[in-house]
DNA sequence: GAGAATCAACTTGTCATATAAGCTGATGAC
DNA sequence: GTCATCAGCTTATATGACAAGTTGATTCTC
């Protein structure tokens, strides 16, 4: 639901310190940068031929993503990997497509820990408005199994849905980044298009389980959803796999 | 474990942008900044009295966090407040009290669904020196009783350590946030300072339980002593109430 | 020589001004 | 009325200057 303005995969032009900020990132990534010590602003503008207002810039975004740490008068220095906020979907597309495999698999297992619980909550709360959206939403995905791309919108929609039932803010927060993440390997979902139907039936039979306000058939109904997604996650792996070892 | 350089609740001298973003932040809160309109970079600098560049930081910082947008062109506009980033310390801090103490009530929620299966995890997985590290820790929260300070400093300390056992960056960064934030509150506990021995019980308990590698024993532990803060915070909830009707 | 005070060099923070580039709504042609 | 145009607003970037904080070497003191 959030950020639906920037939804089109449009081909975004970003500004310039967002651009700097990707290279560095991958720099750091691939360890080049030494020991912790990050570019000073004035490396950046002459290495990367930008103003000191863009590296400047660059060095905080960065910092809010807790990827260095500045201060005035000390030099930039590279935090460690295991801080950086993996939560971000701007982080997450800098990193190498390796990495992104392990977050990913990371991710599914927080869902899997969060939704089923976030399930059965909203069946203890849900208004008869957010069923009836519930209910156009199936309905909706039931129409669009040709079309992978909007069928995963509404997915989206369906499950945030669910956990906006739940009127925590943090754990909406959560599973927003999670589930915006999740999207960026949507191809994974494309590749398997009949799999789409299984996930039908599997919506409906949350949304059964919430409109009998059972929380345990709720809680059961997402965590068997959620399994079959994780089917999916290992057979693209195995497949990716596979085609690693043939290169 | 994170940010620990800037741990002992020094007076921090903010930089200029997050003290105007903190002023602007909460002038929105109360609804000074009507329809989602926020003040350009233009408005901002005349109204505090900084330089365009501060103002245009100021907006950047407010765009990582989700609470406004900007985009070349377009003026800047204040987004919804169910998509603000709630989980960033920063934001948290220029909330009013009121909002802050609603916050902690749903990061409770969130800790509650993840930690006792966070425990369940570690048990299969941690290490023998993960787990003297854990008996390390016990042993100074014991000695730490008088102190709930620093004892709420290893109590943090503790909790990640078995979070950390999970191998899982997400996870890692959710709860490393939902403890951050509630470290921020930490008078809540404080206040029970006999509690302190409860809590020193149920960590010791949920210790054996992964000495045992057992999840289901870490499960039950860690979900009643959870339990036993919930009790804590709901007790000082009924407190901060009463004083509130006093007035 | 060991330790303390000093300072120069470097770094980030802030300011001022100028220009480029993108959006919006009003104006005016047809 | 419809549509193209454009002026005026906004953010994006560049340049140059100075303030303020940190670091490490140098120097001074004992």
């Amino acid at each position: 639901m959030q950020r639906r303005q920037e939804s089109p995969d449009a081909v975004k032009i970003r500004t310039l310190p967002v651009q700097v900020a990707a290279h560095l990132t991958r720099r750091i990534v691939s360890g080049d940068v030494e020991d912790g010590r990050a570019p000073s602003e004035l490396d950046i503008s002459q290495e990367f031929g930008v103003s000191r207002v863009v590296a400047r810039e660059t060095l905080k975004i960065l910092a809010s993503l807790d990827v260095v740490d500045v201060a005035q008068g000390r030099r930039v220095v590279v935090r460690p990997r295991a801080e950086w906020d993996y939560l971000s979907p701007l982080l997450i597309e800098w990193l190498p497509a390796e990495i992104v495999g392990e977050l990913l698999q990371e991710l599914h297992q927080t869902r899997v820990l969060l939704e089923p619980e976030l399930a059965a909550m909203a069946a203890l709360s849900i208004t008869d408005e957010t069923l009836e959206r519930l209910g156009d939403e199936i309905d909706r995905m039931s129409a669009l199994e040709a079309d992978p791309d909007a069928y995963l919108e509404v997915d989206h929609e369906f499950h945030m849905e669910i956990c906006r039932a739940a009127d925590n803010r943090i754990l909406d927060r959560i599973m927003y980044s999670a589930r915006w993440l999740g999207t960026a390997s949507r191809r994974i979902t494309n590749e398997a298009p009949a799999a789409l139907r299984k996930a039908t039936a599997d919506h409906a039979e949350i949304y059964e389980a919430l409109v009998a306000r059972d929380p345990e058939g709720a809680r059961a109904a997402m965590r068997k959803h959620l399994r079959n997604n994780s089917t999916l996650l290992a057979e693209k792996e195995q497949r990716t796999e596979r085609a690693a070892r043939r290169r």
